[in-house]
DNA sequence: CAACACGGCGCG
DNA sequence: AAAGCGCGCCGTGTTG
């Protein structure tokens, strides 16, 4: 019998019952148990503490002469081993003069969480293995085979069957950069880890030979199920560095994120979670390739081995949920594999174009602050009594320049050389804001300058000097071009959004000076299209949204309906609209409410044609839209008035617009309370595909701010996730029907999917992909039938070039439009 | 020197 | 009483 000591940075308090069940699942109360609650009623421990804490624990120790200490929180794990850090070091036991101590979760931690909790359970029950043991057991018994020569290669090939797990290292996680490297593959089967060299400093392997080994092996992998944790990675690099395109059979990183959208996805937190591994992590350099073959092997290793077992764990998960399990099956794995191709393919730059942009931005950067230079304090010292220049691009500076004042009083800015202007806004944080918002409405002349120099600045940082490191020079069809690669991540938002990143395609600011320099090579077009007005279409086939479902049946844009029926009841705009109608009408003559109805019948094309300050008005109930379908308030939405329009609305006036809104669309009213109170009952809410989004806050008996964000995702999420995941129905479907000769996507933006297509097929694929997006097959496999019409539209060009069709067309008579005919599906037919 | 939080802002 | 949702990236400033 062993003794045990756990020690807690708090005392104990309610979450014990937890610690011990924990305990007891684990079978750790055989042993004796002893317990060691931190100093009472500290809140916070300074360095001097944590010194005291340390010895405390230690003299524990040493009297009850524990050999096993469980560290559970931050506190004793920084008194034992000087480092913070618990969510990275928890579940790794550390040996110290012949104890072990294993870093947990603190117990109330883990009782604000279930993730948290079974978390703390699991680090428990490694402890029990550690006592069984007597040690910190050694890793796991695998079987680590290396592909060094002929004889083992071919070992390997005969090993390769049935369900292989496939994993490789590299030298960074940018594949297209410079240098990068894939320094080893490797397989896991039933049997063994197959760690094969490829640009390591100890492989043997010349690159030819590695050429003739990747061939046999896509021949044998093509007769295995091949599992991978992140596959789009690994894909990604084989076919850049070795042009294979071998295919995902599962994955478990996404199976995971379909299961469970709010935690961590990471294999070795996956592993220690479900398959009870103990962390086997290594230092970032060595896993880069810096450690010797031996060690480097011996981590891949690991890392196939619990990929492998991981398919195992997570099928059964997924049998278990058959809703969930069709959108992985349908939707997620086929995603893996073709944002593979997506990936490689990336997105042409107009590289000319790219430059003039820069200068300008420059140009426009420098006169900026040039404008700015005047009304810059001067003489500013830092602590130290050095002189400093003031930086415009601080907030804090400038808070303290426009804010701050010399006999500051509680609550504010204390500053000598501050101009003491009124704080009209307050950051989350409760420091006074500098926000757009704030400059436009504060008294100073250099508000102009300072908001040039801001947008000037974002744009050459984001998008110019933040692209710069990602441009890649590529051949494409014998000329040589700028690609950028950006990442999708399939599991990177909670919704089922996808979200992009390094750089992220989905933040290109609309500003045709940018948006434009995103383009396609000779010989192809790019076609950005979009559904149209999807998440309301989605919002009002689930609410059964009456007089919504009707104007989307009827051809009516919603947001001009909105716009309509909001002047109309508040005879906002009366002159704009009587001129407006007059005109479209050819009458002399209207009252008002004919006015209205005509200008609902024309639409907001043709109003726009006679006054442009329609486009604004319509964006302006696109956000009420929006923001009311969503749970938006009142106050929120008088805030938006002001800073979008600057327009002053009483708070009678904004309570009456929201009242108008839910008149108008009375039918939301219901489906709101019928979705808060579904995930109140159930702890989720299913969107349409199947896809479920977990809100554990929602079930809160309490009224609090929590619940209160869970209720309005309950709202949101169902309708965003389905919107995204018909997008990506149409994707799959898209490229199902045409090969990549002549249609390559290239990137995807929530509701729109951007494609490069060969110029002569243009007219094809653009009337097909509108078919496709109107009402994907997948649906019949979902099971889905909407009452509400879908629809989408299409530019042709340059992204945000607002080209038609129509437009494109007759400016490229030349080409001539030609129709590819799908000789496999004719075969299969 | 790296990791982190914050403020701000681009997108749907 | 108080209430749109979902992302990523940059510069600044603090912390260890």
């Amino acid at each position: 019998m062993s003794k045990v000591l756990f020690v807690s940075e708090n005392s104990f308090g309610p979450a014990k019952q937890l610690l011990s069940d924990a305990i007891d699942n684990a079978g750790v109360e055989d042993h004796d148990v002893f317990y060691l609650p931190a100093v009472e009623g500290k809140k916070k421990f300074g360095k001097g503490d944590l010194k005291l804490f340390g010895d405390q624990i230690a003299s524990e120790v040493k009297k009850r002469r524990c050999k096993y200490v469980m560290l559970l929180g931050n506190t004793p794990l920084q008194a034992v081993t000087g480092h913070a850090g618990i969510t990275k070091r928890r579940g790794r036991p550390v040996e110290q003069n012949g104890v072990i101590y294993l870093p947990g979760f603190s117990p109330a931690f883990a009782a604000y969480d279930d993730g948290n909790a079974e978390i703390l359970e699991r680090d428990v029950k490694t402890l029990k293995e550690i006592i069984d043991f007597g040690g910190i057991p050694e890793e796991r018994e695998l079987n680590i085979r290396y592909v060094i020569d002929r004889k083992s290669f071919e070992e390997m090939l005969r090993d390769l069957r049935g369900t292989v797990s496939f994993d490789i290292e590299t030298t960074g996680l940018y594949p297209f950069a410079k240098g990068a490297k894939i320094t080893t593959i490797g397989f896991g089967t039933k049997r063994a880890q197959w760690i094969l060299p490829i640009r390591h400093y100890e492989s043997p392997w010349s690159r030819c030979e590695l050429d003739m080994m990747i061939e046999e092996l896509s021949y044998v992998l093509e007769d295995c199920f091949i599992v991978t944790h992140n596959g789009k990675f690994d894909m990604l690099w084989m076919r850049q560095h070795f042009d294979v395109e071998w295919e995902i059979g599962f994955d478990t990183m996404l199976a995971h994120y379909i299961l469970d959208e709010n935690s961590l996805h990471g294999l070795k937190y996956l592993a220690m979670k479900l398959c009870g591994a103990v962390d086997w992590e290594i230092d970032k350099e060595e896993k880069k390739g810096a450690a010797p073959l031996l060690k480097l092997g011996k981590y891949h290793a690991h890392d196939l081995y619990y990929t492998r077992e991981l398919r195992f764990v997570l099928a059964r998960m997924l049998r278990e949920d058959q809703e969930v399990k069709l959108v992985y099956e349908h939707i997620l794995l086929p995603c893996a594999n073709l944002f593979v191709d997506i990936e490689y393919a990336g997105v042409c730059i107009n590289t000319k174009q790219f430059k003039e942009a820069e200068r300008v931005l420059r140009g426009q950067y420098n006169q900026a602050l040039k404008d700015l230079k005047q009304y810059e304090p001067t003489g500013l010292k830092d602590k130290r009594g050095k002189p400093v220049k003031f930086n415009w691009g601080s907030t804090q500076q400038l808070a303290k320049l426009l804010f701050g004042k010399k006999n500051a009083k509680e609550g504010e800015i204390q500053c000598d050389w501050g101009l003491g202007l009124p704080v009209l806004d307050k950051t989350d944080a409760g420091n006074a804001s500098c926000s757009e918002s704030v400059i436009k409405r504060i008294d100073h002349p250099c508000a102009g300058a300072l908001l040039k120099f801001r947008e000037a600045k974002q744009q050459l940082s984001f998008f110019i000097d933040g692209w710069k490191p990602y441009l890649t020079k590529k051949e494409w069809e014998g000329d040589v071009y700028w690609f950028l690669h950006p990442s999708f991540k399939l599991h990177g938002t909670v919704t089922g959004r996808l979200s992009c990143e390094n750089p992220n395609l989905q933040q290109v600011p609309r500003d045709p000076r940018i948006r434009t320099l995103i383009t396609a090579p000779k010989g192809w077009v790019l076609i950005d299209a979009d559904l149209s007005q999807i998440e309301l279409r989605i919002a009002a086939e689930l609410a059964g949204e009456s007089a919504m479902i009707h104007a989307f049946k009827t051809g009516i844009d919603v947001h001009w309906l909105t716009l309509l029926r909001e002047l109309e009841r508040s005879h906002a705009q009366r002159e704009t609209v009587m001129s407006t109608a007059l005109r479209l009408t050819g009458k002399n003559k209207l009252n008002y409410n004919q006015a209205i109805e005509a200008l609902l019948k024309a639409g907001p094309d043709a109003a726009q044609d006679i006054y442009k300050e329609w486009k604004e008005l319509r964006k302006k109930a696109k956000a009420i839209n929006f923001g009311y379908l969503y749970g938006m308030w009142w106050k929120k939405f008088k805030l938006y008035a002001r800073d979008n329009y600057g327009v002053s609305v009483t708070d009678q006036e904004a309570q009456a617009s929201r009242e108008a809104f839910f008149d108008l669309y009375s039918d939301f009213t219901d489906w709101h309370k019928r979705q808060k109170s579904y995930a109140r009952k159930h702890g989720f809410v299913p969107s349409l595909a199947g896809r479920k989004r977990r809100l554990p806050a929602a079930r809160s008996p309490f009224d609090t701010p929590q619940r209160r964000e869970a209720e309005r995702q309950s709202i949101n999420s169902p309708v965003q996730s389905f919107a995204n995941d018909i997008n990506l129905m149409a994707l799959l479907q898209l490229c199902r029907e045409f090969p990549r000769e002549i249609v390559r996507v290239v990137g995807t933006v929530h509701d729109a999917i951007l494609v490069m297509v060969k110029e002569e097929y243009c007219k094809q694929v653009h009337d097909r992909l509108l078919e496709i997006m109107s009402g994907p097959e997948l649906f019949e496999v979902f099971d889905i039938v909407l009452d509400v019409p879908i629809e989408a539209d299409a530019n042709i060009g340059p992204w945000g070039a607002g080209v038609s069709y129509a437009k494109w067309e007759a400016a490229n008579s030349n080409i001539k439009q030609k129709v590819w005919k799908d000789d496999r599906r004719k075969q299969a037919a």
